[in-house]
DNA sequence: TTATCATATGAATGGTTGTTCATGTAATTG
DNA sequence: CAATTACATGAACAACCATTCATATGATAA
């Protein structure tokens, strides 16, 4: 036999009145869909570290590569991903191409995320 | 041929003492490595969603399941993960099982992250 | 006890994604 | 002009992961 409640529990388990208010009051799909992909676009450790090195400094694609220590093809796909995220920018100097975090919140976000982590432990 | 400096540039086409000083300042890789992953759990759509009506009210996996309209294995499943991460705990009560928020970071990250999104538009 | 309900979990799978390799492009230099 | 440099990008591959299905566990009720 399938299980033909899909969305729900069968009679009283949960409080339909909490959750009527919560699907009410909850973000619109569309922001949080955004969200999520914001989040993922931070959740990976080369991005990571792009943005921690440009918290530091405006750099060019060379300088990065040297400071992660790996190839510049992965470092130049990575910051396509974070400039379609917008959290970083760029701009163009003679042969090299600078970047720079596009965003305060960037910043803000990786320093709560640290907080988080340290307390943790 | 194959090359040979895949770490860094051939000359001078970046700054070493900038980089240098990046390198000593930049965050430790276990710290970043931490922090990647946080993100990475938050990066994904039915776990913003559940961290999102969570932030509204204390809740049961039935009511979750209600909410976001899907299996109750596969919000089990991303409850679990977001147990593992420290960003929601849970206690029972009878059959059921509430979960809360475990931290105010989380709720700090989301807001930030809710303004960079709306910021750029 | 047995039956039922709420939740957890292991295995399998389909889709996503980060890296590498190879190549392309734009700018500079000789 | 050709050669070199800095960066971007498309394809391919491997690894990861979210969902589904089936089943297990733990609690309550009959």
């Amino acid at each position: 036999m399938q299980d033909h409640r899909a969305e729900g529990c069968q009679e009283e388990c949960f409080h339909p009145d909490v959750v009527e208010r919560v699907r009410t009051e909850m973000p619109g799909e569309p922001l949080q869909e955004e969200l999520a992909q914001l989040f993922k676009v931070l959740g990976d450790h080369t991005r990571i570290r792009i943005l921690n090195a440009l918290c530091l400094s405006e750099l060019c694609v060379c300088d990065l590569t040297s400071i992660l220590g790996m190839n510049q093809s992965a470092v130049s796909h990575q910051l396509r991903v974070l400039r379609d995220a917008k959290l970083v920018k760029s701009r163009k100097q003679g042969k090299n191409v600078l970047y720079t975090l596009d965003d305060t919140h960037v910043s803000t976000l990786i320093r709560t995320g640290s907080e988080h982590i340290r307390e943790g432990k």
